[in-house]
DNA sequence: CTGAAAGCGCTTACAG
DNA sequence: CTGAAAGCGCTTACAG
């Protein structure tokens, strides 16, 4: 036998047409148990495999789903962010299981979005990840859409844009954990992320706060700088907060990799974390458990996460409709968030 | 117009056949200038995509590779191993810029390892990487060889074991590493990880270590306790070590979530790290720059082992002949090593 | 430079 | 329960 086995080579062999090779192969109900297991054996001996573009093809369904991690334009290649690795690792688990295989990409922003995957029939569905400005990436939203593509969609929650999105509760992350360091005694906080409508997720997370400091009957809304999802970027929103002189006792901050770089820079300055100036973060990556003291974070459950995107998409992908979905956050207390203030 | 594209309505738009409308969107130099811009003009028009699973069964070639991650049996769904993820992160751009889709999946070795990628042409070939255990697994690169299948392995090069590997200097990592604890006075060595022809990565690790400690007249050997890759695995392998009693004053660990573990352990034990024993790890995953005190490691290139890996399977697939490849690994000193010893 | 035709390897109405 | 046939949407020899 020459080349890889064909449908004809088993229907040469079992004695019987390709069309019933096809249906035995595929456990129909139709075909006879002994031409069946006939057949399935013979192909198990030759080692056959239906050719997935022939299949596909024919069948305009690939069973296959796109992941597209799109990044922060200004973020150099040399790191993704923890935590949306640590989705991409449950998103392939939760597609293996309802048996849709997974194709991943990186899509800088700048790029000209080759989500081609569903018009060239590659995937039937595509899943979109990533931080970025949001604002930057709507009408690529809107075309995806109006193209009818399946799509969702990670982040913010949001009647207003399109598609379907999944994603934690970031308005109450910002709000438990702003409340906890309330409760430690803390006055006077700043937020370090974007904090606008670019970045809906960490606008969320800042809203969150916001509330639970007026709440709290604080006067004045916190100082709030911006800062990308980086360590560095972290660091130098930090150091441009401190230079204001303002007085301070608690760094919210919209991701754990910028609370690491916001901790660097509290430790270049002398400044003791927690007594004299709380550091809290987001998404509770592995480092947060490590950095001196431990970070206290906001917990985003990944597992349960890449599992609701993929079953939505999936249900989307059936014609079903689907409900944006929001899960809940959860509070990690570690050290940074800490002791009383010492007065 | 109803449904997709295809080449037909653009054809008929056009007012060529259908044949010339694919040689247009090719860029094939057979065809007219004019009529090429004009086709291609329609084309954007329509919003018209080739399919792919139509081209790729004509021209068999899916322009997809797929990246296979066996994980170690034992470990728990909830975390992979960051160094893994961050090879998945570099092997999707190097793909990306070769130009070709990436399929992703895990593969539990317990699995009827479906990675048939290659014989369903849903890939032309694949990349295999993960610790775990290489015995489970020979039989199956061995299958792999015998079908003709274009793969790489990530991890031991070994002339032995069928297919191309690349991996980085294990044993050179290994030599450095304990090199630079004997220089800091270190004289009773100890590592953790498998280090037999089960996990030939480790291995390599362990012989580099043995190396440096014979040509440095150590006359007995380390002590070595198994550990496979996770922060608990590490922690208990650490609190065996310690109940020997032996007398040891440096821990080499097959990876830094061992490293992690056994560091945790011996703050349990309240030994002092390094002044009492130093601790090294493996792999430099973010979180090992944040521990306390940050941990000494070996940098594994992770951007340039992605490219070679990619380029190298390209390469394959094009039909050229491969030879394995080995990286340099870096030693990154870090406080865990640390200070000279106290007598 | 262009077109008509064959064929990649399947799945599935249609007819029996 | 089975077979002959059409067709999914391309690419590419072949002929002109």
């Amino acid at each position: 036998m020459k080349g890889k086995a064909t449908s004809f080579d088993i229907a040469h062999l079992a004695g019987v047409s390709q069309s019933t090779v096809s249906r035995a192969l595929r456990n129909s109900p139709l075909v006879n148990q002994e031409t069946r297991d006939k057949v399935q054996s013979i192909a198990k001996q030759l080692n056959y495999k239906v050719d997935k573009n022939a299949s596909s093809l024919r069948q305009k369904s690939s069973k296959t789903l796109a992941l597209l991690l799109f990044e922060d334009p200004t973020s150099d290649d040399s790191m993704i962010n923890p935590f949306f690795l640590s989705m991409l690792g449950s998103i392939t688990r939760a597609s293996a299981q309802e048996g849709y295989d997974l194709l991943v990409s990186f899509q800088q922003l700048s790029d000209d979005w080759h989500a081609d995957y569903e018009d060239t029939n590659k995937a039937d569905g595509i899943i979109l990840l990533g931080y970025g400005d949001y604002m930057d990436y709507q009408d690529k939203l809107a075309k995806l859409e109006q193209q009818q593509t399946h799509f969702v969609l990670w982040g913010a929650v949001d009647k207003e844009h399109p598609g379907i999105s999944i994603a934690c509760d970031n308005f109450q992350g910002g709000y438990k954990i702003t409340q906890h360091l309330i409760q430690k005694g803390r006055k006077h906080f700043a937020f370090i992320g974007g904090a606008d409508s670019h970045c809906p997720e960490f606008f969320e997370r800042y809203r969150g706060m916001c509330h639970a400091l007026s709440q709290a009957g604080a006067s004045a809304l916190p100082i709030q700088i911006d800062a990308i999802t980086t360590e560095e970027s972290g660091y130098q929103a930090a150091m441009q907060l401190l230079s204001t002189g303002q007085k301070m006792d608690a760094i919210v901050c919209a991701s754990d990799l910028i609370a690491i770089g916001v901790m660097r820079a509290l430790h270049d300055k002398q400044l003791a974390i927690p007594q004299q100036i709380a550091v809290v973060g987001y998404d509770n990556i592995l480092a947060a458990s490590f950095t001196n003291p431990p970070l206290t974070t906001v917990h985003q459950n990944t597992r349960l996460a890449g599992e609701m995107l993929v079953k939505s998409l999936v249900s989307l992908i059936k014609g079903e409709r689907q409900q944006p979905k929001l899960l809940p956050a959860e509070l990690v207390i570690r050290q940074s968030c800490g002791a009383e203030l010492k007065r």
